[in-house]
DNA sequence: GAGCTCATATTGTTCAACAATCCTGCAATA
DNA sequence: TATTGCAGGATTGTTGAACAATATGAGCTC
C-alpha cells in the first residue's frame, strides 16, 4: 500500500517529459517561424507534397504538423482544397483585441507576479524599444512592443494564459504583415507604452490598466481603419 | 483591378467552413467526451491499436486525434511509451486557478457583454443549480456551477477566451474525477455563486469581481488540501 | 533479491495505394 | 466573344503494411 502511494506520487512527476519534439512538432516549429516572420504570407497554400519534399518528411507527418498550426489559428484547412496560411479578417482582429483587452489590463492590475522587479523589467523593455526607434529599426520597435505586452501578460503567472498570449502575439504578426509592416502601427505606440510604465512606476496600477485598455481600443480602431481603407 | 479587389474580398468570407469534421476530429470528439465524463480515467493508457480497433479508424488517424487531445491537455504523450489520459497535478491545479482568477473577475467587471439580460441569465443558471441541490442531484449542481463560470467568462465576448475557458472547464472535470466526484467540491459553492449574483443584481460589478477572486482562491485551497490529504 | 537476456507489445514514421474532390485547360456552342 | 461542359491532372483524406526503435515483462541464474 505504501508502495502503491509512492508509485502513484512518482507517477505524477513528469519524469518523461517530451523533451525530444516529435517529427510533426519539429515541422510545425519550422513552418510557424516562416509564417510569423512573413516568409510564408497569408493565403499561401501549403501542400503536403511540396512541404513534405522540402522538409524531408512523409505526408502523414506533414498532416500532423498542419493540424498543430491549424489549432493555433496560424493556418486554416479547407477540406479537399488544402491548407493555407491564415488570413486574419476584421472579425479576427476584433476578437484578438477583445482578448487582449480582457487579459492585459487584468494582468497589469491584479497579476500576482507584479513587483518592483517586474516594473523594472518592463522599463527595460520600453527603453530598449526607444533605442530601436533612435536607430530607425522598425522591426526592433515592433518586437519591443510585443515583448512589452508579453511581459505584461506574464504578470498573471499562468502558463495557460501565457500560451494563449503567445498565440495572440503570433496572430498579431500575421495582421501586421497584412498591413505591409507599416511603421505607423508600431512606432507611435511606444509613447503609449511609456505612459503606462510611468503610471506603474508611480504606483498607479489601476490607472495603468485603464490606459492600456484605451491604448488597445485605439490600436484596434487604427488597424480596422487601415483594413477598410488601405 | 476591381476584379482583383472583389476576388480578395470574397476570399475573406469563410465560404468553405469546415462544417464536416475530419475523421481525426470525430475521434477526438468521442474520446474527449469519454475523458470529461469520467469513463476514461486519469492515467488510462490509450493505445493506438485498441482505440483504432474500437472506433474503426487507422492508426494514423488515431495519432492525429491524440495530437488534438494532447494540445488540449486532456491527454499526455510519453514518447515511446504511449498516450495517457491526463492526470492533473497540484501544479496544474494552481495554474488552472491562476488562469481563472485572471479571466473570470475581469470578464465580470469589464466584459463588454455585461447587461441586465446577462445578469438575468446568470440568475437562471444559479437558480437551476439550486433546484438540482434540492433534488440531491450532485452532477446537476456541478454542471450548473460550470455553466455559471462559463457564462461569466463569455461576458468578455472573445472567442479565444471562450476556447481557453472550455479547455479549463474540461480540465476541471478531470480534477473533480480525481477527487472522487465528492459533492463537497460542488454543493457548498452554490452559495458563493448566489452571493456573486446578488452583488451583480445590486449593480456592484467590482464587488462581485472581488468576491469571485476570493471564491476561486478558497476553492483552489480546498482542492489542493484534498490532494495532499485524501 | 538483483541482474541479465530474450520475447513481445507498442510507438514513430515512412511508403504505397485508392477513392473522392477540386481545379484547370480545352473544345463546342450560342 | 462569352459561356458551358467535359476530361485529365493535382491534391486531399484515409487506410494498411512495413520496419526500426524503444520499453516492458517474463524467465533464468547467481
Amino acid at each position: 500500500m505504501a508502495n502503491r502511494a509512492l508509485s502513484e506520487a512518482l507517477r505524477q512527476i513528469p519524469t518523461r517529459v517530451s523533451v525530444q519534439p516529435s517529427a510533426a512538432e519539429r515541422v510545425a516549429d519550422v513552418l510557424r517561424e516562416q509564417i510569423v516572420n512573413g516568409a510564408l504570407r497569408s493565403g499561401t497554400r501549403l501542400t503536403e507534397e511540396t512541404i513534405g519534399a522540402a522538409l524531408g518528411f512523409s505526408r502523414n507527418t506533414i498532416r500532423e504538423a498542419f493540424a498543430l498550426l491549424i489549432a493555433e489559428r496560424l493556418a486554416a484547412r479547407e477540406p479537399n482544397r488544402g491548407v493555407f496560411v491564415a488570413t486574419p479578417t476584421a472579425s479576427d482582429i476584433r476578437d484578438l483585441y477583445a482578448t487582449r483587452r480582457l487579459i492585459e489590463p487584468a494582468a497589469l492590475e491584479h497579476g500576482i507576479g507584479f513587483s518592483h522587479a517586474a516594473v523594472a523589467r518592463l522599463r527595460e523593455v520600453v527603453d530598449a524599444a526607444h533605442a530601436c526607434r533612435e536607430h530607425e529599426d522598425t522591426a526592433g520597435v515592433a518586437q519591443g512592443n510585443q515583448e512589452f505586452h508579453r511581459t505584461v501578460a506574464r504578470l498573471a503567472e499562468s502558463r495557460r494564459v501565457d500560451q494563449l498570449m503567445e498565440g495572440v502575439l503570433a496572430e498579431m504578426r500575421l495582421v501586421f504583415h497584412l498591413m505591409g509592416d507599416d511603421p505607423g502601427f508600431h512606432v507611435p505606440y511606444l509613447d503609449r507604452n511609456e505612459a503606462i510604465i510611468r503610471d506603474l512606476e508611480a504606483g498607479d496600477r489601476a490607472g495603468a490598466a485603464a490606459a492600456l485598455r484605451a491604448y488597445l481600443s485605439d490600436a484596434e480602431e487604427h488597424l480596422l481603419g487601415a483594413l477598410h481603407h488601405p
